[in-house]
DNA sequence: ATTATCTATAGATCTATAGATAATGC
DNA sequence: ATTATCTATAGATCTATAGATAATGC
C-alpha cells in the first residue's frame, strides 16, 4: 500500500489541485474530506499523512487556486499589448468565467467566506493578492507607481463585486446586464483619475 | 407549551432575525437550526412548524437582512443631500462595517455563497437587489434614467468587491488602503461617464 | 378541539485518530 | 526498518420527523 516518494508528492498535489476546484466550486464547507480523497483515488484515513487539518488544506488550495488565476491573468495580458486592461475585464466578466467558478477567480466564489477562516489562511491569500495587485499596476492607467496602485484595487474590487452581483441573480438578463455594465465601465473610471 | 397566535407570530420574525444575523456572521453552513432556536429561547424541534426548511429559512433570512441594509443606506443618503454619493460611499466602506458583518451588507459577507443557493433563494435576494439598484440610480450622476442605473451598478459592485477585499486580508494597514483606495475613488470613478 | 412547542431520536454527514497492511528504500 | 495508505471507528455535528404535552381559542 506504501507509494514512492514521488508518488507521494504527486499525490499531494493532487489533494491540492482536486480541493481548489471542489471549494471553488462548493464551498469550503461544501466537500468534505473523503470525497475529495475519493476523488483523487485515496481513502479518507490516508489524508491526514498529508495535512495536518483539513484548515490547513484550505489555506493550500486557495492559494493554489488565486496562483492558476494570476498565471492565466497574465497570458490574457500579454496576449493583448493593445488595451490590454479592457480585454482582462472582458475576460474576467465573461459569462464562461460566470458559469465556471470552479476553474475561476476565488475572490468571486470563495470571497465572503475567507473573512471567516483562520488567520493562516489570510495569510496564504494575501501574499497572492499582493501580486495581483502587482499585476494589475502594469496595465492600467496612471502617472506614479502609487495611483497605478490605486487604480489596480479599485478595478479588482469592481470586477469581484460585478462578478459576485451577476451570479447571485438566477435572471440570465440581469446577470449580463451587470457584467456587461461593470465591463463597460472601466476603462473609463480608471482614465478619469490617472492618465 | 402553546403560545398565541400573536407569539407564534413574533417568535418567526425571531427566527429570521436572528438566523440574518448569525448567517452573516458565520455564514449559512456556519450556524444550525438548533443553535438558532437556542438563541430565540426556542427548541429545535420547534422550528419545522415556522419553515418547512432550512432553506427556506435562508431566503427569508437573506431577504431581510438586504431589506435592513436598504432602509439604514437610504436613511444616510437623506441625512446627507449633498454629495450622498460620498457620505454613502464612505458610510459601506467604513471600518466598522467591515468588522461588523453580521449586521452589514448581505452581499460583502454571503455573496459569494449565493450562487451556490437554491433558485427559491437567489429569488428572494434579486427583488431587494433591484429595489437597491434603484435606492443608488437616485444619487449618481448621469443624465438618463438608463445611464444612472449602469452607474448604481458600477457602484454596488465596486463597494462590495472592496469590502470584500478588505475583509479577506489579515493586515490592518492593507485592508485599511483598500477601504480608503475603492472610497476615494467612487465619486471620481462615476463623473467620468455620466454628469 | 386545535395546535405551538418540546422531547427524543433517526439517519446522514463530517473531522480526526488508531492500528493493520504492504510496498519502498536503506 | 520505515512509512504511505487502508480499514474501522470514535465522537461530534446537522437536518428533519414522530409523538407527547399543555396552552389557546372556538
Amino acid at each position: 500500500m506504501k507509494v514512492s516518494k514521488q508518488k507521494m508528492a504527486e499525490h499531494r498535489e493532487q489533494i491540492i489541485t482536486a480541493a481548489a476546484k471542489r471549494f471553488r466550486e462548493k464551498g469550503f464547507n461544501g466537500i468534505g474530506v473523503a470525497d475529495l480523497m475519493k476523488e483523487v483515488g485515496l481513502t479518507h484515513g490516508g489524508f491526514y499523512g498529508h495535512f495536518g487539518s483539513k484548515e490547513e488544506l484550505i489555506g493550500m488550495a486557495s492559494q493554489r487556486a488565486l496562483c492558476e488565476s494570476t498565471k492565466k491573468w497574465k497570458k490574457v495580458i500579454e496576449e493583448a499589448p493593445d488595451r490590454p486592461l479592457e480585454v482582462f475585464s472582458r475576460y474576467y466578466l465573461s459569462r464562461r468565467h460566470q458559469m465556471h467558478p470552479e476553474t475561476g477567480c476565488l475572490f468571486a466564489s470563495l470571497g465572503s467566506e475567507l473573512d471567516r477562516q483562520p488567520r493562516s489562511v489570510k495569510e496564504a491569500v494575501m501574499e497572492e493578492q499582493l501580486t495581483i495587485f502587482d499585476l494589475l499596476s502594469r496595465i492600467v492607467p496612471g502617472r506614479t507607481k502609487a495611483v497605478k496602485r490605486k487604480q489596480a484595487i479599485v478595478v479588482l474590487a469592481g470586477l469581484i463585486g460585478g462578478m459576485i452581483l451577476a451570479r447571485s441573480v438566477p435572471d440570465d438578463v440581469l446577470s449580463e446586464e451587470i457584467l456587461e455594465t461593470v465591463s463597460s465601465s472601466i476603462p473609463n473610471c480608471v482614465h478619469a483619475d490617472g492618465t
